[in-house]
DNA sequence: TGTACATCAGTGAACGCGCGTTCACTGATGTAC
DNA sequence: TGTACATCAGTGAACGCGCGTTCACTGATGTAC
């Protein structure tokens, strides 16, 4: 009697060697059962393996646990997130609107993907966290390159590249978290107001020398 | 056999018309447990009303249910978050300054409260979500005075209040989320990198002109 | 001052549920001869 | 080309658990007479 079976259709089996395939399609299951019922506690083993057409055990064949399947998860929204800050500052010349460009794809994306930007953040990540900090490392290489090239410039004051970073992203960061958070708060239509907050975060560090931390060492 | 029992002590029976006293436990117990959980998936009925030294069934005699127990333990948070803003201006002349104290009060509070932080703004509010917009509205109330000020002495270009109260308050909860869902990221021992963001923020919105956004209503 | 009674804060036991995870198994697939 | 067999992706049934919530109840407290 195929009314008490949860899964939405029956899955055929895999041949030999794709498994991968199936994992690909539990990732994506996960990812939009997570953003239908809008928190982490809503995804269970149970409704991503009804969602693939697959029994629940068949989930712990590609990932150890359900802990491993929501990090898998939010690794995967790192990867994507950190490939549209690289695509936003490519053909930019000018530092500044570089800048620009790739804090407000940081606020676009987390628009687009309000759920998952909120959970990826949150997950403390209580496992050695590799995910966490390597993903977080590469977002942040690509601002610190626009960074470093502006110090060169003269665009920014000479000082701590990564205390800068942490700076600028820590705007953006504000506003798509806020924004997602709290949509019903009077932000308008449109970005203009993460486009000033943006800019004038920018504007304000060009001004600033950073301070209390060791901008350069004393020479020996 | 007191062993069976779940509870921590065994509690007194209160007097006829001191219900609210059980009920203050029971937030205070409730938010304990949230902090040391980590989460709001770790704090159970079970758990808070054993905590108190009661029964479950007490819990609903002060509560409707668990998620109106969540909440009231958010809107005290916003409760105490917005005494803490407001102490942090009072006495400070200078307006930047006042700006500067009450960015980083919240992130000093963000930062003291970390887990209470989190939960209070990652809960969507189901319901028709009263705390959250009416207690957003009395922190927002208070930087919007400082901003009103500001415009009034031409600290700020006049404009938009609104939009300029939203910036500066992204500005200052992006440093508080980040530093408190990733304090594995290199911030330094002090709160300078908040600091210099908070005051970039002001700086660069001073020079910016709000765009658009109606900055008066022509004259009839 | 003493007694009967209404109140109501809190109890004890139980409900049904969905969860993560396990384990012995099945049976189609691909391979070796 | 045909057959026996090893592999292993996925199944079916079950486990124990902790959860939110309910309901009839108890018994100390305060009050009315």
């Amino acid at each position: 009697m195929p009314g008490s079976d949860s899964r939405c259709f029956v899955r055929k089996r895999s041949p030999r060697g794709s498994g991968e395939i199936l994992a690909d399609e539990i990732l994506q299951a996960a990812t939009e059962l997570l953003i239908e019922q809008g928190s982490e506690a809503g995804v269970s083993i149970r409704a991503v393996a009804g969602r693939v057409g697959v029994t629940p055990p068949a989930i712990y064949l590609h990932f150890a646990d359900k802990e491993a399947l929501i990090e898998a998860v939010c690794g995967r929204f790192f990867e994507q997130f950190d490939a549209v800050m690289v695509a936003a500052a490519e053909g930019i010349d000018d530092l500044v609107e570089r800048g620009v460009a790739q804090g407000m794809a940081y606020v676009q994306f987390a628009i687009d993907n309000p759920v998952v930007f909120q959970t990826a953040f949150s997950h403390p990540s209580d496992r050695p966290t590799q995910t966490d900090q390597v993903l977080m490392a590469s977002a942040f290489q690509h601002l610190g390159e626009t960074v470093r090239e502006a110090m060169a410039a003269g665009l920014l004051p000479a000082g701590d590249v990564t205390s800068t970073v942490l700076g600028l992203w820590s705007a953006a960061h504000g506003v798509a978290d806020l924004m997602t958070a709290r949509p019903g708060l009077p932000w308008g239509d449109d970005l203009s107001i993460a486009e000033n907050v943006v800019r004038a975060v920018i504007s304000g560090l060009s001004q600033e020398t950073v301070k209390s931390e060791p901008q350069r060492p004393p020479v020996r």
